[in-house]
DNA sequence: ATTGGCACAATGGTCCAACCAATTCAGGTG
DNA sequence: CACCTGAATTGGTTGGACCATTGTGCCAAT
């Protein structure tokens, strides 16, 4: 049963105005990421909008990774839905080399040396106590596996940009690991790639815990610089071995 | 007429087909922002598709701010499109109360920073002397209306960004704008809002044209600093006026 | 009773043909 | 020359039809 929170669109724009009788469905009915949205058919029908145009504003909400189709099943919400969300597509050309990378790593350095400030100025004695239990974790799957584990690595960081008190690190920030790891994944030919930064760590976590936000700062920016360091070797190795075959 | 780069579409996914064959027609004619694509009839046509299945794709590329579609007049490309470009959709849950800004402002300020040092690192002549144009500009503009005007000020940003060579300050830092100026239009009751931020562009210029990495991330530093003190004054007002209204 | 397969309904994906609404522009009119 | 006007162009919307995939429940074989 639809609820009567579905009501006739009657304002200019129709794909935007499902898309706003569509927040306030989702918003009103609660529903959370996973959960399955009423179908096409019947949205067009309560909207008093041809499927077409339900269909077009789905398609928006699905190129923002909001929501998931799946064809003779249904469409399920992919993300958390609230009235005033921005959306901010990153469009980045050529992302597969080495300058993309870079790229991601420069706005990783500015984001993530301010997370670790403000990190280190508002973190509670609980948001301490969690911090150092995800470094814990870390640093034990590192000496299980002998190299850094990109899941634990990334609740650590992870832990500290929610401690800064401010989503919009860890969703940014978020964005930028994706794109890297989706190249990570092949680390270039460099055997044990991250290896250098599993330091710093725990000397960023030294800073935080200690309150002192511009110790904090410079050991993030250190730990930025190793991933840096390894992303320039992993260069030069690709370039080597495009020379071998070359020849 | 229509060159021979478009080919009828043959394979699975049919919208993810026509996306692909729109890039091998953009980048084969050599189109820029700006320039007017096919009809969705033509292209419909050329690629034996349905019109539905074009208006489907061009709206994946309209949400991700690639294209613009003008009714009656025609598609137009609003960015550079490459065979490999890398989307990064991120969605914000931007409130629009005190602390939504405020976060945005801290983005600013690690992202407006580090951009300042690669900008002073990296300008050219030539990049040089394109910041100071439009810094005098902003200027001028400030002396005229006695403020700051907000399209001369971001062109003045936007240009330190571009120099940057890195395009994702850009594009995020435009979102964070993009979310301050919502509200900044009606400054919440400050006059004058960011005249106090007038005088470190010329120094942060200043820093720039040195190639003073160092000076120039300082500078950038205490202009966020007085946004921010902008902000919170504007925050106090408002509280004061609630107060009043409830008496 | 369990399992495997099959038919059917539900759902997203595509297509078509028409019409609506905004824009553009050529041609006419003052 | 300036201005209006109407037709052609182009994106926006609609309704209806059919296709492809998925989920489900029934039924038969084991």
């Amino acid at each position: 049963m639809i609820s009567p929170i579905l009501s006739p669109v009657h304002t200019a724009s129709r794909d935007d105005a499902v898309l706003h009788a569509l927040v306030d469905f989702v918003t009103g009915e609660g529903l959370k990421p996973g959960d399955r949205l009423p179908t096409e058919r019947l949205l067009a029908e309560h909207l008093r909008v041809s499927r077409t145009t339900v269909r077009e504003a789905l398609t928006r909400w699905q190129e923002l990774g909001l929501v998931e189709r799946r064809q003779g099943s249904g469409t399920y919400l992919k993300a958390a839905v609230t009235r005033t969300m921005l959306h901010m597509p990153l469009t980045l050309p050529s992302g597969n080399d080495f300058n993309s990378l870079m790229h991601t790593l420069e706005i990783r350095r500015g984001l993530e040396a301010e997370a670790a400030v403000l990190c280190a100025e508002r973190a509670t004695h609980a948001d301490i106590a969690l911090i150092e239990q995800k470094l814990i974790i870390m640093e034990e799957a590192f000496h299980v596996r002998h190299g850094m584990s990109a899941d634990e690595d990334w609740d650590f960081h992870l832990a500290v940009f929610r401690t800064s008190g401010n989503p919009l690190f860890e969703q940014i920030i978020a964005a930028m690991y994706e794109m890297f790891h989706r190249f990570w994944e092949h680390p270039l030919g460099v055997r044990d790639f991250g290896h250098a930064s599993f330091p710093y760590h725990r000397t960023l976590f030294n800073a935080i815990a200690a309150r002192d936000p511009t110790a904090a700062r410079g050991e993030a920016l250190k730990l930025i610089a190793t991933v840096e360091d390894d992303l320039k070797r992993g260069a030069a190795n690709l370039k080597k071995q495009n020379k071998k075959s070359q020849a």
